[in-house]
DNA sequence: GGAGTCCGTGGAATCGATTACACGCTGTCG
DNA sequence: CGACAGCGTGTAATCGATTCCACGGACTCC
């Protein structure tokens, strides 16, 4: 492959002049510049990436590690986050966590060591000894989605706190008294974050939140139908359940078809995050949807500002309850929507 | 962040010894490599990859092209991928073309100027003018999925014509005899060749495939849902369709409910790509599987093949009918299977 | 007409690693 | 006892870019 010296060597100039051509530096007579651009196009010549970032101490790429990209959710998120990156002249190298803090550790470090410019992470599992050292070693860092508390890093999250009063409004008004949860694991945010808002919103109706209705899962479907299966044991089984992530909301609508049983007739079923699929599931499932994409350009751009030299800034935005039928009919001031993407258009 | 010259002031040693030391080469003394080690350790060194690279000219990294991120069949293909490229000591950097040529382009020409050591491409629409260069210019590639005819680069794909054959066998069976199918873009193979099989198949059966029953679309929902209106539109509908991914499977299902009618009632249903949604969705979708965790792997493993200096193999594997209820019911020899992954289990 | 300015250009240092080559030392063998 | 092999180590070249500095020539201005 044609380096700059051929390219130099092609147009009788020094490699300066290429390089100065190629970051269209002012102070390069028109000949010399015709010159070069035609030996580039000759040539083929592409500049090395690895090269530059050597000398240049940047790579204009992002790293963004995920706790799980078969999720719906992370997907999305991740697809967001690369675009608006691209918008700004970034690559993106996504590392897969799949929710075990020893892969998030082999990405982070791979990451660091291929000196991208910037970190982008949803911490699993209150993340890894090798993230913190980074932040604190000062690598351009923004957490997405969860966050580690006591960071000196922005944070650009969704906050379901008033969508989950919302849904627990939803399900008390439809006639559900016994409602249980769904948990994600206590160490991420986003695990402990919905079941405390769960429980304040419980408390608004009188109601208490029994340990035996707490089940704890990992955002992961199979834990979902291992609690499930766990509540229809009860003595008392609950009424409504609501799994903290769509995957474990999979797993709990298994669990409760296995047993021959119907949603929401014998028990209604909620899940946070909200994606295409869940208008299409028997029944359409009721979820709290989460500004995605908004989120993931949001974040990217708080890094790259943070990158530059710019002063970041955390971002929260709100999450709203998307009513469908998992939970029973609703009234008709429900808060009832099936429109959000041409996907999801005309149905349930 | 300390480089080698440090390590080596560090441990009173020459950068040598310690690169040495690094990539264990064996002439190093025992007292130099602890003291090495020692400095290593305190300094938290970690070896440039930039320029560690730039020496080498190799990065070690694998480049993926997908058409669609979004869609789970390549969701799973690119987590498959980073498995099995990471078990041989390589990371994956994954460009998202979403189906459009000048992003296919514009993520080749990101990881070639990344000096990736080899790309794995799903090629969109026939492909991109710098990809069939790079190809003839060597640089080391494997087709997965989808692939450009009359390249001498190795292909790793699911072969669909038994299962389609059998997924006519199966309709016909449930006595459906006009017989509809949503293509995907003629440029690329899989577009073409699922709607060629079909054609065959129903020829097996003496059964034309009239211009009508072919709509063409583009492997998005939106295209499944305009398609299947048209089919609906017609003075004689079909009787069932044959959606040949899942995202347009997705869209017809919407467009047939838009009009208030039934699956697989009033039309029967069936997609090329198994997802576990499918055996969520109302009803149960009726789907042809392909191993993509397999067909991952496999061309991770053609690929690296090819980049350290063995000869690479072009694998074919077979894709297999899962009946569920989207074509109405079956009867009992009918090939059953929803018990596939945790997620599918004990449902439907 | 001499001093100073500006512009285009090239030489060379530099980024952080790898590695060919040379060198000094020790030990072996004829 | 001299030649030679082998080992551990350091020096320096190298990968492909960017960029500081210096230089020569043209031009302006007093």
């Amino acid at each position: 492959m044609a380096s700059i010296k051929d390219v130099a060597a092609a147009a009788g100039v020094s490699v300066a002049t290429v390089s100065r051509v190629l970051n269209d530096h002012p102070s390069v007579s028109d000949d010399a510049r015709t010159r070069v651009l035609a030996a580039v196009e000759t040539l083929g010549y592409r500049p090395n990436a690895v090269a530059r970032s050597l000398r240049t101490d940047q790579t204009r790429t992002l790293g963004l590690v995920i706790s799980d990209v078969l999720n719906p959710y992370f997907t999305e998120l991740a697809r967001s986050v690369e675009e608006e990156a691209r918008a700004l002249g970034y690559s993106v190298i996504i590392g897969n966590a799949d929710e075990r803090p020893d892969l998030q550790d082999h990405h982070v470090r791979t990451l660091l060591d291929r000196r991208i410019d910037g970190l982008l992470v949803s911490p699993a599992e209150g993340g890894s000894p090798l993230m913190l050292e980074a932040a604190r070693a000062g690598t351009p860092m923004v957490f997405v989605d969860r966050w580690i508390p006591g960071l000196d890093v922005p944070v650009v999250r969704a906050d379901g706190r008033a969508a989950i009063r919302d849904l627990v409004a939803h399900l008390h008004r439809l006639g559900h008294r016994r409602l249980a949860i769904i948990a994600g694991p206590a160490a991420t945010t986003t695990g402990s974050e919905r079941v405390e808002a769960f429980r304040e919103a419980l408390a608004e109706y009188g109601a208490p939140l029994p340990d035996a209705y707490i089940g704890q899962g990992d955002f992961q479907a199979e834990s979902g139908r291992r609690v499930t299966e766990g509540f229809l044991d009860l003595p008392e089984p609950p009424e409504a359940v609501f799994a903290t992530d769509n995957l474990m909301a999979l797993g709990a609508l298994d669990a409760i078809r296995a047993r021959g049983l119907q949603v929401p007739r014998d028990m209604a079923l909620a899940a946070f995050d909200d994606i295409p699929w869940f208008v299409h599931t028997d029944p359409p499932i009721t979820a709290i949807a989460q500004p995605t994409g908004e989120l993931g350009r949001a974040a990217v751009r708080a890094l790259v500002d943070r990158i530059e030299g710019r002063p970041p800034q955390s971002v929260t935005l709100p999450a709203r309850l998307v009513a469908r039928r998992s939970c029973g009919e609703g009234r008709a001031n429900d808060n009832r929507d099936d429109n959000q993407t041409p996907v999801q258009r005309s149905t349930s």
